[in-house]
DNA sequence: GTCTATACATCGATAGAC
DNA sequence: GTCTATCGATGTATAGAC
């Protein structure tokens, strides 16, 4: 009974979070208001105050709502198999991921709205991801701190591109394999060198 | 007679951008108000409106003075001489610079503002300062596109991790010359491959 | 859980006196 | 060029009835 109660009320939870994404899409992240996203979903603004503690618990709840998105896309695809070629899946994939939704990749990597720190059962889940996108980097091979800190500011760049200038399309998620063949060299680069140091 | 009056203006309006950088800074770029900006400078807000004809006009003035700033500071350095010694300066003094001031990086670089858009006048700074840098970035030797695409990509994802992430730092900025010798070690493997593409 | 009513603050912008 | 005064809209949040 008191499940049913639960359940509907997640249930409503969760329509008012996705309404928000879609005013945010519409009018900015920046720019999203209770009274507007209160009359989508048909109620008074007051009402939201129900279903989140204030308007920074929504924008929490967008974050967590982000990630658990990002985690639920990177887990029903296999990144296993041959390293290399599940590396250059995972970029792509993450960078075309990313260009899907500008304002989902600005709440959850950038710093856009004053006051708004996530806490830190959102934060988990970030956190969460981030072991699962080193598993796949090491197991092609790129275990050198700064390689991994190069290759990861590169992620970071084609995401922001894709998502900023070319939002749905391809223009940068289309160099993944290159991107992936570069620092592989270098790594394997490295380590001969390191090999090859004793004469 | 003329000239000093406006000479008087422009330095007026000098102080008001460089108080507006602060309060960015201090409250955070989209919790800037004209009110509080107004204080600061010791006038009252609607007195704002002989300087800017609008909030966004702000936004568009702090816009075109970073730019004027990048310009000034990559200009006053020279990056001539050899081109691969000089493309790695180039490198660390743009995360370097870009991680001096996260709300300037913001604005120049994100879209976290709802509704601004730079004006064409002020977009012409930041054409000249991209036509600056592709010209370092051939001289190395960086032609191909998407080895330049991939390079800008990586840029970017080098300064907005420096000035998210450790602001006044060089966490990043300090791979600078790794990250030149890969990309430099891939452009050179292309054309290597292309030569050798007749057997 | 939803509502009405409202408090209370802030904001951008304009009008008009000086 | 700066001011006072004010408009009008918007915004978050709370109190209390139903």
């Amino acid at each position: 009974m008191t499940d049913r109660r639960a359940e509907r009320r997640a249930e409503k939870r969760a329509s008012i979070i996705a309404e928000a994404w879609a005013l945010a899409r519409r009018d900015g992240l920046g720019a999203l208001s209770l009274h507007g996203l209160a009359g989508t979903v048909g109620l008074r603004q007051p009402s939201l105050y129900v279903y989140f503690d204030s308007k920074l618990a929504l924008y929490d709840a967008l974050f967590a709502d982000g990630y658990r998105q990002l985690l639920d896309f990177t887990k029903e695809r296999e990144y296993g198999g041959e390293p290399r070629a599940a590396l250059v899946r995972f970029l792509r994939d993450q960078v075309e991921w990313s260009g899907a939704d500008f304002v989902r990749y600005q709440i959850l990597f950038q710093r856009s709205i004053p006051g708004f720190e996530p806490s830190p059962e959102s934060w988990a889940h970030a956190v969460e991801f981030y072991e699962m996108a080193s598993a796949v980097l090491s197991a092609a091979g790129l275990t050198e701190q700064c390689h991994v800190d190069l290759f990861s500011a590169l992620v970071s760049g084609m995401c922001s591109q894709q998502a900023a200038n070319d939002p749905g399309g391809t223009r940068w998620a289309q160099h993944a394999d290159i991107a992936v063949d570069i620092f592989l060299a270098a790594a394997k680069r490295r380590s001969a060198s390191r090999a090859g140091g004793r004469k």
